[in-house]
DNA sequence: AATCTCAGCAACCGCGATCCT
DNA sequence: AAGGATCGCGGTTGCTGAGAT
């Protein structure tokens, strides 16, 4: 006696999304901003489910996602709050945020969790002649072959738990602005300092980017996600290489959609009233490399290498576990004694 | 060239949590 | 306080392209 699907309305579209629904979202979503997702349908006329359009904002239009590769600071993170914290993408989304939970969830599954498993076989390979006799490798990080008592094991966890607890707490004590604006940030994405819905139109355009180079070739919407995964997918490598989207490109896109006829990029002008569609780039449309993140006082900062101090701009909340993990030896220790035998469920 | 298999990823589904009346 | 509505999360599915046969 479960509740009835949301989507099983008579009517209700799913699949792909295409452009033109992409931008009734994001046009809906710039005037009333996100949330009251119920509404959304009778509003824009879509017909989706509230749900898919929750969905669609939060994982492909919502400002500042990066898409593409991960970098290996990325994956280092990703791997080791996933061991922290187990499957709770959200959680762990929230120290990556360009990153969605689907995407991590998705490159943990597709990638990761393959290649922890690859080093894991490599780890048991290498333990096979090794006094204790165990088939499987206790770690995958090290091959010390350090294994661990249960009892040391949970003692050493309890001990990085409660390490953990009080660098939150100490996160948590943080000034008053800062966590006020976090707050907020985390929040009210759509009250965030810095950002602008100029950003969800840059997704957009991500979106389209390859759409109309290849349109000949399918023209139907279903084509579409791919395409747009493809043109994610190519912007988001540039991203990664440290590139960022010129003007260049965008102009070029601008061209390519106004030969196709249908000028998406002028109806995203009109839609969020920019002089410029090239010109409409947010900090967090921005690429960022690893450079361009300093660490002030425990706390992750963006800082634009344009300009002076002003532009520096508080990038993620917490970052005190990050650095606890990436940096500290407690989180190394961590890694270095976690045992997939005893934790059998990560995989 | 045709078919098969696999990998990657966008989207969906169901459930628990939270909000609202 | 109760019950319905809505939201958010994690698991899963299904489509598509790429590579193998």
């Amino acid at each position: 006696m479960g509740r009835p699907p949301c989507c099983d309305k008579i009517g209700m579209k799913k699949g792909p999304w295409t452009p033109d629904e992409d931008i009734l979202l994001v046009s809906y979503v710039q005037e009333h901003g996100p949330g009251n997702w119920k509404s959304v349908p009778t509003h824009t006329g879509l017909t989706r489910c509230s749900k898919s359009c929750r969905l669609r904002w939060t994982n492909y239009l919502r400002p500042g996602i990066k898409r593409g590769s991960f970098t290996d600071q990325e994956e280092k993170m990703i791997i080791q709050l996933q061991a922290l914290l187990g499957n709770k993408w959200a959680a762990i989304a929230s120290y990556l945020p360009e990153r969605t939970d689907n995407d991590i969830k998705n490159y943990w599954n597709t990638h990761l969790k393959k290649k922890l498993k690859k080093q894991l076989q490599i780890g048991a390979s290498n333990n096979i002649h090794h006094e204790s006799g165990c088939s499987s490798a206790d770690n995958v990080y090290s091959n010390n072959s350090i294994n661990i008592s249960r009892g040391q094991w949970e003692r050493r966890l309890q001990a990085d738990i409660n390490t953990a607890k009080q660098a939150l707490k100490d996160a948590l004590s943080l000034e008053n602005n800062e966590s006020t604006m976090m707050t907020i940030n985390n929040k009210h994405p759509t009250l965030q300092v810095g950002f602008s819905y100029a950003s969800s139109t840059e997704n957009i355009a991500r979106l389209l980017k390859d759409w109309d180079k290849k349109k000949p070739k399918c023209e139907e919407y279903n084509y579409y996600s791919k395409c747009s995964s493809t043109s994610i997918q190519d912007s988001s490598n540039n991203a990664v290489a440290g590139t960022t989207t010129d003007s260049s490109n965008l102009s070029d896109d601008h061209h390519q959609n106004k030969s196709s006829g249908i000028d998406l990029s002028e109806s995203f002008e009109s839609l969020f009233g920019f002089e410029s569609f090239e010109s409409s780039t947010s900090e967090f449309s921005r690429s960022t490399s690893p450079d361009d993140v300093v660490h002030v006082h425990g706390q992750r900062k963006l800082v634009r290498d344009d300009d002076s101090n002003d532009h520096e701009l508080a990038l993620a909340p917490l970052s005190v576990l990050e650095n606890l993990l990436l940096e500290h030896d407690q989180g190394k220790d961590f890694l270095n004694n976690f045992s997939f035998d005893e934790n059998p469920d990560m995989f």
